[in-house]
DNA sequence: CTGTTAGCGCTTTCAA
DNA sequence: TTGAAAGCGCTAACAG
């Protein structure tokens, strides 16, 4: 395996050298990186990390952390955006309770690996989120839901379309109900019509069966699943609602779904959410501001609303 | 930072001695041994990674390659095992052409920083597959799917229950027709129940719409996505058949749809074949071999698929 | 602008 | 069973 110094022999200069050439820092003639870094490219030289890291002090590491993969696009936009600028991404799926508990036993090693951290649509609680800093690396979390501001545009959509009796299904481990921000958005609020349910296609359909017990339906249904979504759908259909006709459908997640049935969705540009993070964790690496505000969410209209 | 020299200063033995002790390295009395383990977790001592592997060789970490994070259990089942056997995680999203042609551009650089690669639901051509062995690591890919197996799957099944006409929707790059499978199962095949379709609900539908011109429709059919199998159901609702009474549904893929609607599936206990393709790595670090079979998909019963 | 000299924190001979 | 010494391949002072 050829190294740094056999590079600089061949190229006839010092080690040294090489090595401030390849990584563009200062203090050598233009004249010679170029030809070092050709001489390099042509031994298909390529450096060796652990000696570079441990000689420097930088990892050209990243730890990133995740609850689960569901979310893939934030991920994918997180290691797209490391590995463009040069850093390894060290990946950790905090599944459940054991996985998590033993990373957060093994943190202090974590520290020694990785130059910064991501937490990615994990809800870290105040322990883990202290251990992590103690780590003295920077740290930046994403969380990969913003309920209210999904809701915010949820309810401005369908209050445009001219509804004004609005249902909204929240899922079982939700306990805030919203009413204050759908009152301020300016829609009515019954108090019947805020549901929990599980974020399965049955639980939608039980949703409308709910529903339909009361003494008239609502117009509008806001639904935080795109399960849900689909099961109240699936539900009102089968009862011969027209959806958009009678009732328009809006879901505040699940983009695939979403997208293959055709509901109108809140969707959360999750690729250039988590480059956006990276872009800020790098900030943070190299103490700099940043002030970008991150993509916001936004709505797709398709067919599951209408005028009302 | 404490680091090893400070933990045997602290115990009253060398260095040498502590790195083996830790390491589990034979020649280190056992008192000795539990002493220094002691001693250095009571220092909160985490080794070095960056100075062991390079003085040592090892890396103690595995590239994981993944086309898309889509089959997130996959990658976790992965990141888990490797993670449980000491072996940190380096993630690459060959997400498109772009940073696919880039990542086998940089691989030699790749070679110097992994004990193995791991390949999951990426199509590796020839050029590629032949790179990666090149790097002179072990290498095991995994892929996401297996059409023929889920196929013969889901077709055993809708014969047990008495189909015998039965229509295949495959996705539209796939260029087999597999009649010879759904013969072999025992099935009789008609050109026309052979379909192609997008991936998406619309597809479904359509797919649908140009079964019932024919003289007769199929009494199950067989769906190569869960967005095509969620279509095919609803417009067959819509037209006033009923699932499973008239028609069934098995759907090849789509295991999360499927459970949330309700839809006989085929699914592949991703989570376990990455755990398997791990210790199949692993095997190959150590030389060992590796008979074990991989866990095989299954198929989940569901409301959709009756007795005819 | 370039080279020389010391390590970084481990693992691995080789002796004892 | 243990320790001393010699690197692994780099980067970072310090000279020149």
């Amino acid at each position: 395996m050829t190294s740094m110094s056999d590079v600089a022999r061949a190229a006839g200069v010092s080690a040294a050298t090489v090595s401030r050439a390849l990584r563009g820092e200062p203090g050598v003639s233009e004249a010679t990186r170029r030809y070092v870094t050709e001489v390099a490219k042509r031994m298909r030289y390529a450096i060796a990390r652990d000696a570079s890291s441990l000689a420097g002090g930088r990892k050209y590491a990243v730890a990133v952390l995740t609850a689960d993969v569901g979310r893939g696009d934030l991920l994918a936009g997180a290691e797209g955006a490391l590995r463009t600028a040069g850093y390894d991404v060290l990946l950790y799926v905090l599944r459940d309770g054991g996985t998590r508990a033993e990373f957060f036993e093994e943190l202090p090693a974590l520290g020694r690996r990785v130059d910064g951290v991501l937490a990615l649509s994990v809800d870290l609680t105040d322990a883990e989120r202290d251990a992590l800093d103690a780590l003295d690396v920077p740290v930046v979390a994403v969380r990969d839901d913003d309920l209210r501001e999904a809701l915010r545009l949820a309810a401005g959509h369908v209050l445009e379309l001219g509804h004004r009796d609005v249902a909204l299904v929240l899922a079982e481990d939700v306990d805030e109900s919203y009413d204050e921000l759908l009152v301020a958005e300016g829609l009515s609020v019954r108090p019947e019509w805020t549901l929990w349910s599980s974020s399965t296609v049955a639980g939608g359909e039980q949703v409308v069966d709910v529903l339909l017990d009361g003494d008239r339906l609502p117009t509008a249904v806001i639904c935080s699943s795109g399960e849900v979504a689909l099961g109240v759908f699936l539900r009102l259909r089968r009862d011969g609602r027209g959806v958009p006709e009678d009732v328009s459908i809006v879901s505040l997640d699940g983009p695939e779904l979403a997208r293959a049935v055709g509901i109108t969705a809140v969707e959360g540009a999750w690729r250039e959410r988590g480059e956006h993070a990276v872009h800020r964790l790098l900030a943070g690496l190299r103490d700099e501001p940043h002030d970008v505000q991150p993509p916001s969410v936004h709505l797709v209209v398709r067919e599951s609303t209408g005028r009302r």
